[in-house]
DNA sequence: ATGCATTGTCCATGGGTGTGCACAGTGAAA
DNA sequence: TTTCACTGTGCACACCCATGGACAATGCAT
């Protein structure tokens, strides 16, 4: 960084012309005389050329100050303005989100929170990349990701969204055609239909009561609303995240009355750890702390299919 | 100075983003890395908006970070322009020059040194300032000035143009009515033309011999062109500048045949005592340093009157 | 997998720079 | 004239900041 040139020294340059003399630029920025003067000399000197012209008293712009004066002043005044928008744009929400959660998150509570927020904030852009692989966030330029399962992202900051709540579910018609009511040892004998390759026994819980239940799966698959899907069908009974199960309505119910699949970690946010986080992402995680909660409890009116060209 | 926001980061920024690294900015900048990175974040901070997300190997320019860039970009490269456009003008002379002469200058050597100038450097408007009292050069935005006698303005400096001769003139017509061949001695009974108030005895010479002269005034005008045209009308013999009476051409010649006045200072230029002198007065000096000589050697075209307009 | 090169950041240190003071020069007021 | 307020600048010093080395993290090549 040799001999590059302060080009704070510009700004002192253009405040002395506009003030009029140094002294007073020094005043209106608050810096020492001596500090002006030198600023001004170096800026001469770097520029091979006298801006202006001065004696103890009067002031008076060089032929090339007054030519450099225009341009400076015109440029650092869209400098200026750049800053204001930028500082203004931080604190609402404006311009572009681009996000990224797994496919079942993106089928069932992102939408309903992309709802919400683009009614709050119509002036974002809002863009959703749905993956179950794990996107590099600043690589691809994803403001901010929702993940399910532990995080281990460095440079990343997370924040719980929901705890990550499941039962058995299974439709009425289905339950009807067993001996109800169901208890959590019964599961092992019902039609089960497991996720994924990942599905051993998982634990029921009730109050303090706790118990490991064994099932036999018939059926396995890998996408939590094609199981879903099938609960509903009445294929079987199907452990399914509670937030996919509130996607069915009423027309599915949790299996066993009264108790509840142990919770298996969490739902949360993952975007970059920087001093300024974007007021977009933080406006978007607001909405979605504000509108999922209401969403599980069943508060939230739920539209008929106007998200599906989200997904 | 206290929060004053660092125009450098903005460059910093900048190259960042075109560079599409921190390293490779700091390369191209010859700055390290460290300071690169202080310098972004110190912006950031002054922002209060994340401008680059980034990890060790990946960048990615934030939503904010794009607009800023755009406006940065774009203003910055004004800035460059115009430096330079300023450091172009300071080599190559253009733009406006000032000058301000007493009259009998104005009226004789000026013409000719601007003649040749405007001549040479066709992109210059000259503007003439003629008077006799102490124009305040920087007050009035001059950009030079000539003056004769001693220079005594504190920040200033001077440079001779040429030595001061003078001589006791006389038309050939008045010469041939006294009785021809005058000596220096004689000058005391011929009809003397003065100059002001400060018209005392002067010194003739001739190779090294020096004699006081003594006149006796019968005729006093403070304006040397005035006298000259006293001189050419045969009214009596004159004390003039020789650049005064080299503008009458051959029709007045020194009064006593191989004596001259004794030069009594010099012509000099007076410009702002600055490390970086503007081309255009150094031009117009180099002009007058070349044209000046010539003219008062006679060796100079003597036009008829184009000149007079710029007086 | 495992080096290897490269990236961005943290940290102690020295050089550069802003600061306060003093001073010459100037204009307005008395 | 003399005084007075104020201008812009030179100078010595303290302090901040750029510096370079070290380090964790990461992608590429083998």
């Amino acid at each position: 960084m040799d001999n590059a040139f302060d080009l704070n020294a510009v700004v002192v340059f253009v405040r002395i012309v506009e003030s009029g003399s140094l002294s007073a630029a020094a005043r209106s920025m608050k810096m020492p005389k001596t500090t002006v003067s030198k600023r001004l000399a170096s800026l001469e000197e770097s520029l091979g050329v006298a801006l202006i012209a001065r004696t103890t008293r009067k002031l008076s712009v060089t032929e090339a100050g007054r030519a450099y004066f225009a341009h400076c002043q015109e440029s650092l005044r869209l400098l200026e303005q750049a800053r204001a928008e930028v500082t203004a744009a931080r604190s609402h929400p404006s311009g572009h989100l681009k996000i990224t959660a797994p496919v079942d998150i993106a089928h069932t509570l992102l939408p309903r929170v992309i709802h919400a927020f683009v009614g709050r904030h119509p002036g974002v852009r809002v863009e959703v990349l749905v993956a179950n692989r794990l996107v590099d966030l600043v690589g691809e330029g994803v403001d901010l990701a929702i993940r399910a399962g532990p995080m281990r992202d460095s440079g990343m900051v997370g924040r719980k969204l929901i705890e990550l709540t499941a039962n058995v579910y299974a439709s009425h018609a289905y339950l009807r055609r067993c001996k109800a009511p169901l208890q959590p040892k019964d599961l092992s004998s019902v039609e089960f239909i497991g996720y994924g390759g990942a599905n051993g026994p998982f634990h029921m819980v009730k109050g303090r009561s706790s118990v490991k239940v064994d099932v036999n799966p018939t059926l396995v698959v890998d996408d939590f609303e094609t199981i879903k899907e099938l609960v509903v069908l009445g294929t079987g009974a199907g452990w399914l995240p509670d937030f996919v199960a509130k996607t069915a309505g009423a027309s599915i119910v949790p299996a066993v009355r009264g108790w509840r699949a142990k919770s298996v970690g969490q739902v949360h946010f993952l975007y970059a750890k920087q001093r300024h986080p974007s007021a977009n992402v933080k406006a978007f995680i607001d909405v979605a702390m504000e509108v999922v909660p209401l969403f599980l409890k069943g508060e939230l009116a739920m539209p008929g299919g106007d998200e599906r060209n989200l997904g």
